[in-house]
DNA sequence: ATTTTGAATGGACACGTGTCCATTTTTGTT
DNA sequence: AACAAAAATGGACACGTGTCCATTCAAAAT
């Protein structure tokens, strides 16, 4: 593998000089820096960030951790933040957690062991893995959580906007007319933002939530597609039905079709994420887009900025709005004519 | 930063010995053994990679490159891969070429400097970067290519059966009385294996491809639905549509629907990839469904066990079957009566 | 011509690990 | 009990970089 070394030799300069038209060519004679370039380029030298890393004590890299890389929301997550760092010159190391504590504390000690200089994480429900980020945060990672936090983790966040969108999308049903509606998501020890919004704007609006629509899916598609039978099986029915993540938008959709329930005439359909088959299906379904492009942006700029300007204990907490795009899956209940 | 030294303090022990409590167990007296083990638990030592790095030449990293992570394909793929890398103790570094040249010798750069073990690679068209990638083969990355191969490359290749997929599509497509059939895919240079085999076995079956038809789209979204509504604005438009991507067949579809080309009554439409949402549009798609988590799992093995038993210069040449499904968007042409 | 200043270049060392070889301890054999 | 053999443990060094300090050189000021 070339070196620095086998670059000074070549231009005829100290390793020192070498390195400075890599890391600081401004201190360089232009003659020195041109002539150590033309060396670079012949042995096609690349520094070994391996070696940097280790000086430095930590690496030119940042963590991502995701709950599913499959779903969209995630993916495109995923490639905003991955062309934003490689534009700083980072690269990105990815791990989902399948919204798994034990799974998610397997890649954190992968993260740990490669000495990420940043952490953006997605992190699973429960606060089983808070302890062990402390200290990936106490031994200089800089941490940002993104669409999800800790209930009080102490670190920066990017999150949306969720109780207004799920307030949008409430009172939107509500005011055509919809009483009964169910949501798609998870319940369990109030974790969910979007599940906590649910319950209190519903409350806001004088309705009552059955117990029965209080269920939890395990935000896959399969799950939604179970619940949502369950829900339709019910004696009374929702007249509508909103799914909290356009990954259980597409299981609920499928069980829809599969038992022949028209939408917006028998159940009304709403759903978070425009994601792009939303517009192609029959109806083509009203949903709640987040502006996931500006969220991943500001996430690699969040990160990179605390490490390049060292400051790691700065907490920054921001929240993005997001926008209900209406189309034709939500509709006045039919029992509305009867009130 | 807590190294192998102080748990070696910790359990009194000297740091090779500590050492081999992680990497070679089997070494030590059950005693000793576990003093270590309960020092590295009390100081929660993680080994650093970046320094094995250093010392070994290479990173116990891998690199992946995909063409663009929104698509499914990628996605999934990513996904598989990850795991199971990670399942050997390997990070995984994501980036997209965008299947743009340019952009992929930025991204090679970035793993080159990471000293990446392996990289999978679905390169960009064009060899631009070949020189680069046999260079970094010759520094000891193990390189396998995936979806795509460039010519002559001699890399380890995965690929699917793509001539047996194309022949699969046109022949049903042509038993149910289509001649008229168009495809979405990239023309260009004859890089394209779809492509390839499109113009072939259009050919075997005695079928005429138009000038018309061999325009080429970008494999965005947005390309195929520009390129579906030059196709339907032709004197003779197809009366099938064959989209060699699932990426591609949603922006086809689009167009389809905004055209209010009744499917498959006024125009069959086939594609590759099983997306989720092929079978909740109106109708159901026809598509050719590849095996992308035995590619991935494959994939991830091959490139570790090269690395893992030195044989960075061992060719694997595999290839997948896909698999037609058949579902409600293929019918014979209107036309074929009047034959 | 001499001194002063600042710009340009060079040298030495540490980061934490893996590898190789040396040394000590234990076990087995006679 | 004495020795050989094997098992267990220890020590020294290099990987390529970033950082700090030292040195040399050129230009400006006297």
């Amino acid at each position: 593998m070339t070196s620095i070394l086998d670059v000074a030799k070549k231009a005829g300069v100290s390793p020192t000089t070498a390195k400075r038209a890599v890391n600081q060519p401004h201190l360089l004679t232009k003659a020195t820096l041109e002539r150590v370039q033309t060396a670079i380029e012949f042995l096609n030298y690349e520094p070994d960030r391996t070696a940097g890393a280790l000086r430095r004590g930590h690496s030119q890299t940042i963590g991502l951790m995701v709950g599913n890389i499959i779903e969209p929301f995630f993916a495109q997550l995923t490639r905003t933040i991955a062309k934003a760092v490689h534009a700083k010159g980072y690269a990105l190391i990815v791990a989902d957690n399948e919204y798994d504590t034990s799974l998610e504390l397997e890649n954190l000690r992968m993260f740990h062991g490669q000495r990420v200089s940043g952490l953006i994480i997605r992190s699973a429900f429960g606060t089983g893995n808070l302890e062990y980020l402390r200290r990936l945060h106490q031994q200089g990672t800089y941490i940002l959580e993104i669409d999800h936090f800790l209930p009080e983790s102490g670190f920066s966040h990017i999150m949306l906007d969720n109780h207004g969108g799920v307030e949008t999308g409430l009172r939107y049903l509500h005011n055509l007319g919809h009483r009964k509606i169910a949501a798609l998501t998870v319940f369990e020890a109030h974790q969910d933002e979007r599940a906590r919004a649910y319950t209190e704007i519903m409350t806001d609006l004088g309705l009552k939530i059955p117990k029965a629509y209080q269920r939890s899916t395990d935000l896959t598609e399969e799950g939604a597609y179970r619940r949502t039978l369950e829900l339709l099986r019910l004696p009374e029915p929702p007249t509508a039905i909103f799914s909290m993540t356009g990954n259980e938008a597409a299981g609920a959709f499928r069980a829809l079709k599969e038992q022949h329930i028209r939408i917006p005439e028998d159940i009304s359909f709403l759903t978070f994420d425009d994601y792009s088959w939303t517009s192609l299906v029959e109806p083509p379904l009203d949903v709640i887009t987040q502006p996931i492009q500006t969220m991943g942006l500001r996430a690699a700029e969040l990160v990179i900025g605390a490490i390049e300007r060292r400051q790691l204990n700065q907490t920054h907490l921001e929240r993005f709005a997001c926008r209900l795009i209406t189309r034709s899956s939500c509709a006045a209940p039919r029992s509305h004519s009867l009130h």
